[in-house]
DNA sequence: CCCGGAATTGCAAATAGTTTGCATCTGCAT
DNA sequence: ATGCAGATGCAAACTATTTGCAATTCCGGG
């Protein structure tokens, strides 16, 4: 059984075409992605499916921890990542809006701090960062 | 002239009596808004607004850096908050969505090294930190 | 103070993203 | 192999947001 067909047993979800193509699909690409991007990457790979389908699932899938749904900023709609265990952060550009992902995460001790002083039982962040890449910095596309 | 006017005025943007009382809403409250809360404070203002004219608003607002725009983790709509110059992050309850704010931001340095090792031109970052308030953690909503 | 042009607003209609009802189909335990 | 709970497809509904256009308002110059 791959690894992915584990992933879904566990979780208690079926394990279907669709679900495996889209947890694959999500494996793969090193980037949060919409769901019309799964949808696009579905219809490349012949994986026959429905948008609906591709939202019901990733939906579930978020429910039952596999994934991770979150919205950017100035962004209309959802996007959607595996979960990791060993977490990353994305830079996100302003002008393009290319995302890459950076190594590390500087907030562990500040979430044990924050769940010291507050008394929530704290189970995650999200954290994004915003800025211009090179190309779009010398584009002049920050200047306001 | 009002404060609020003179953010307007130095933003280019004319001062109305829709904008004064978007932005004057946005100062008063301490927590982020969706256009609709916004739309609805309106109303019980009596400030005649419509809702694109509030969407309108916020956007340009977000544009000149008044405000600011952002998503939530799971839900589908967008929050706006003022500008401020001393940010603050919020502490998110996955169970009923309150949010309050925590003092404080450890990321300054961070986003230096970022910018160091990146190359790109960081602006800003967005953080939310996810958990369990005390009611719901002890209704169990975060057994799963 | 009044006027004109440009920016802003209201309204209604369009769009984008996402969700849902229901009939059909499929994976999996027996 | 068989049955049924859970998953999918399709079309229609919904929610949040955007847009076109005509009417209104703001603001600088006369």
């Amino acid at each position: 059984m791959s690894e992915i067909e584990t992933m879904l047993k566990e979780s208690g979800l079926k394990s279907t075409k669709q679900r495996r193509a889209i947890l694959e699909i999500l494996r793969k690409k090193e980037l949060p992605l919409a769901a019309e991007d799964v949808y696009i990457e579905l219809k490349k790979q012949n994986v026959p499916a429905n948008l609906s389908t591709v939202y019901r699932t990733l939906d579930t899938m978020s429910e039952h921890g596999l994934i991770q749904k979150f919205g950017l900023m100035g962004e209309g709609r959802a996007y959607y990542e595996l979960f990791r265990v060993v977490h990353r952060h994305f830079l996100v550009c302003i002008g393009c809006k290319k995302m890459i992902p950076i190594q590390g995460c500087p907030l562990h001790e500040y979430e044990l701090e924050i769940e010291a002083k507050t008394d929530y039982k704290i189970s995650g962040h999200r954290l994004d960062i915003y800025g211009y890449c090179p190309e779009c910095a010398s584009a002049g596309k920050n200047i306001e």
